[in-house]
DNA sequence: TCTATAGTTCGTTATATGACCATATATCGA
DNA sequence: TCGATATATGGTCATATAACGAACTATAGA
């Protein structure tokens, strides 16, 4: 019960609900997360601790950053259903077809100048 | 985006949880979610309202009482595979099998001597 | 080594939520 | 009609949540 509680809380938030879909196709870490939601860093950091708890997203260290990505749900078969849900729920929603695009954009600056770095900001 | 972040929540509660399960066999009334949750009545008809406008279950008017069932979904796909979730995630929980045990003596009190009639109470 | 960057944690603040009681509405039965 | 019952609605209070900035940790690179 409180597994799902807590999983249907992680569900509950818009901001939480399109990092979630935008793992759809790929990780990303969180400053590229950080970016399409135009959130302070420690807010995101927030939700993905919370998504990471419901095993919704798995995080992966590597170096300074933080990879997300949709956790492995092989042996749990109720996330699976919930990603499911979420997935089949929100492919069409406007806000996150906009990410989408949004996403793409984010994709195609090289690593090194992502972030809050200040050669990526004069890129953007 | 908004009706799923309004289901998402609407099943974020433990007591809407409970209620929602213990339709899964049957209609009840207001007054015998109330005696299932021990609750006040005007708490568990806010509750109520929260499921219904997340589609997650329809009231009938019958006189005095509203019976309460799980919504028909047959045009709600959506919605099914939430009420899918909640019921594979939650059949086993002990909270919900001690409900369903409960549930059982409340629907052996006949009309007319439920809720907070002065009968029933005697009879509680 | 020293500085900048990425991320997390903590404290604060505004809003959302769930609980209750009191009240309103509606129905049933005497 | 009048009183009791079933539910709904509105107000209030305590707690939960999401946002931010500040401070901390760790890593990379000059």
């Amino acid at each position: 019960m409180r597994t799902f509680i807590a999983t249907a809380k992680a569900l509950s938030d818009e901001n939480r609900l399109r990092a979630l879909m935008a793992l759809t196709d790929q990780e990303l870490c969180l400053c590229q997360i950080t970016e399409l939601l135009a959130l302070a860093p420690s807010t995101v950091s927030k939700h993905m601790s919370i998504l990471r708890q419901a095993h919704l997203v798995e995080g992966r260290k590597s170096g300074r950053w933080t990879y997300y990505r949709l956790a492995e749900t092989a042996d749990r078969p109720l996330v699976a259903q919930a990603l499911a849900w979420v997935r089949q729920s929100l492919a069409a929603a406007e806000r996150i077809t906009r990410d989408a695009r949004h996403l793409e954009k984010i994709l195609k600056v090289p690593t090194g100048e992502r972030c809050g770095s200040k050669t990526s900001r004069q890129a953007a």
